[in-house]
DNA sequence: GCAAGTATACTCACCAGTGAATATACATCA
DNA sequence: TGATGTATATTCACTGGTGAGTATACTTGC
């Protein structure tokens, strides 16, 4: 009912979308927002009740948009399990490598954001991990691992420090050697607790 | 020769420190650090050229007190070289529940200044990264371990990544779980890479 | 005419950095 | 020994600019 405008909305959050992500949050006003939008500063609080609103807004339309991209890796990936899980790191080295790529925006937000731990915008932050590690959690315990939780939280910490490294580093290289580090705790995790009668193929794309 | 002076100086880095840990960095003005180190903005001035000039000195002050924490930690852990690697894990959960721990002041302050990397403290903050991966891989090279560049690369994985959830969930436990999935790893190298001989004790408290 | 949406023009606070002046300490020379 | 010079260290008061957020008025479709 009542779309709250089709056009400025849409502007407002795409231009926030580019530069708090390249930029940074305290980095980008909301007057470069505007100007970048196209439109009047008063126009962007029309529609976000403040800045705050807006960056937990940026994130929010992240949110799933990532998560469908880390399961469409997953999913069209070749091989077994470990191959399908070093298949996210080797499509985040693919993306590292872009020279706009500055990480992962949830991550680098809550970096900003570490003195705010109230902040709507770490909330979203929190539940957009946790939606990952949870799905991860899904997709080993559909076969049979042992200790799913721990092993997706594994993997979790990989893709996390992967991101922060390769940041720190400007080197996509980190990703790969989490990939290969991840696809070892996955194969150590079937060696001793998968199905165990299987060889591995289980799913295939 | 000429001490640049004895007080003023360090009061600045002392409150700079603070600041720019707790609250990040483009949050803290000059003028805040001048207030807490009980001097004026001018005197800042005096002895660090710019505000950039001074958020590379914060972190080049953190630079080794961090990196011989890490090594008191793993020397002076019981056990096997799994366990020394899992202490400095454990030791970073006991610090993160601390209520003012704010993550590595390093990897915030990258994800701070994504959009500048010919910053000089970007700089500072991955020679100190490159030097806890080296010294890590050192300690793999010194009990023979196969591939102890991949395994200490790994290692920096986990532990960044640990950084980096712990900070999104506030949940210390990230850290323990990151300390298992290292100590697996290091088992695992050892299983198939090491003296080979020997079982597996080499160092020991 | 009215309500949603947009714009102009503004406030007030803060921020990085500076100009000019001052205080302190230690020289050097008469 | 005292006068003068010079580098170090510090302050007060300021500038030009930007930031978040707002008061008010215009526009346009229903």
């Amino acid at each position: 009912m009542s779309r709250p405008t089709p056009n400025a909305r849409d502007r407002i959050l795409t231009a926030a979308n580019k530069l708090f992500y390249s930029e940074g949050i305290r980095a980008v006003s909301l007057d470069n927002i505007a100007e970048k939008a196209g439109i009047t500063k008063k126009t962007v609080y029309y529609h976000f009740k403040s800045k705050d609103d807006l960056v937990e807004a940026y994130l929010v339309s992240r949110d799933q948009p990532n998560l469908t991209l880390y399961r469409k890796w997953f999913s069209e990936a070749d091989g077994g399990l470990p191959d399908k899980v070093a298949a996210i790191f080797f499509q985040i080295a693919v993306s590292a490598r872009h020279p706009k790529w500055k990480g992962c925006g949830f991550l680098r937000t809550a970096a900003e954001l570490a003195n705010m731990p109230g902040h709507p915008a770490m909330k979203v932050g929190a539940a957009h991990k946790k939606k990952f590690e949870t799905w991860l959690t899904e997709e080993f315990q559909a076969v049979d691992l042992e200790q799913p939780e721990a092993l997706a939280r594994h993997i979790v910490l990989l893709l996390d420090g992967a991101f922060s490294t390769i940041l720190v580093h400007r080197d996509a290289d980190y990703a790969e050697a989490a990939g290969n580090a991840a696809s070892a705790l996955v194969l150590g995790a079937m060696q001793k607790g998968p199905v165990a009668g299987k060889p591995s193929v289980k799913s295939m794309g």
